[in-house]
DNA sequence: GTGAAAAGATGACAAATGTAAACGAAAAGA
DNA sequence: TCTTTTCGTTTACATTTGTCATCTTTTCAC
């Protein structure tokens, strides 16, 4: 596996903070929580806090606009979705993924264009797929399970 | 949505204690220790305090066998996945998910079954597929992005 | 039965997280 | 200019998480 380009982790509440960074794609703090009280009953100060965590670990920069400071992302949307998914099926079994994914797939709104892609990417799959992926539960123990 | 069962949140460390717990059915603190080292190198005191704390998360419960306990699961490994990839695609913005579930089905090892039953899965859904699913990044605004 | 080995119980401690309150400076309105 | 509002900065504080070290209590081998 290639190294990733680690982009920071980041926390469920800074989460929901950069996705309207990432959306509005800039936002001073003032923005930013007036656009989360729709979702979240955070304080001001909460909500700068988390902006200054975020600079910290490098997810936000900023840019002074006169008093205040502007927001803008340092890692795209789409590089720390990547990683939060990567993170997540990390933790389970190999044999494991293909019934979660599936799962998922049954459970996710997916537009037709989606669909498409994911039975061409199948498509492509299926002709070099193996016949089963072993289990990798036990550290150092091959075929744990089954 | 259904009001989820919810199972405890586990961290990644305990995370690892779970699989080999799920996948030997029952184990003593000691067992856990010898398998997790092929890993990790955490002490014997490491997986115990995690062991414990997996109890009063109601993750395991312990049976006395002798001077020592067992550990066995109160939840199942498969509603643990569930929960734990829900709560992961939570985060993600409706209108992406769909590219990131893609992505996912790039990069993950798929058994010609799993394959399978997602085309199976897929052509269903394809039926009553939406022409496009809106972005609900910014709160309360509708159709935030694009 | 005595000492070493094995288990559980307790206590610790730093870093990360969620969630602010307070304080100070600057800008804008009266 | 004096006051209020608006920002940013500092400090705080309880929890959770990662990682152990110790202490205590059982056992098991001699």
């Amino acid at each position: 596996m290639a190294v990733t380009e680690m982009a920071p982790e980041m926390t469920t509440a800074e989460w929901e903070l950069m996705r309207i960074i990432w959306t509005k794609g800039q936002a001073s703090s003032s923005e930013v929580s007036a656009l989360i009280r729709a979702k979240k009953n955070w304080t001001e100060s909460t909500v700068k806090t988390l902006l200054r965590r975020l600079v910290n670990k490098q997810a936000l920069k900023t840019v002074r606009d006169g008093r205040r400071f502007i927001y803008l992302p340092l890692i795209t949307e789409s590089h720390a979705m990547d990683q939060m998914a990567e993170e997540t099926f990390a933790r389970l079994c190999e044999m494991k993924k293909g019934q979660e994914l599936t799962k998922l797939l049954e459970e996710t709104t997916l537009s037709q264009a989606d669909i498409r892609q994911m039975q061409a990417v199948l498509a492509t799959k299926l002709a070099s797929a193996p016949q089963t992926v072993a289990c990798n539960c036990l550290p150092g123990v091959e075929h744990a399970c089954c």
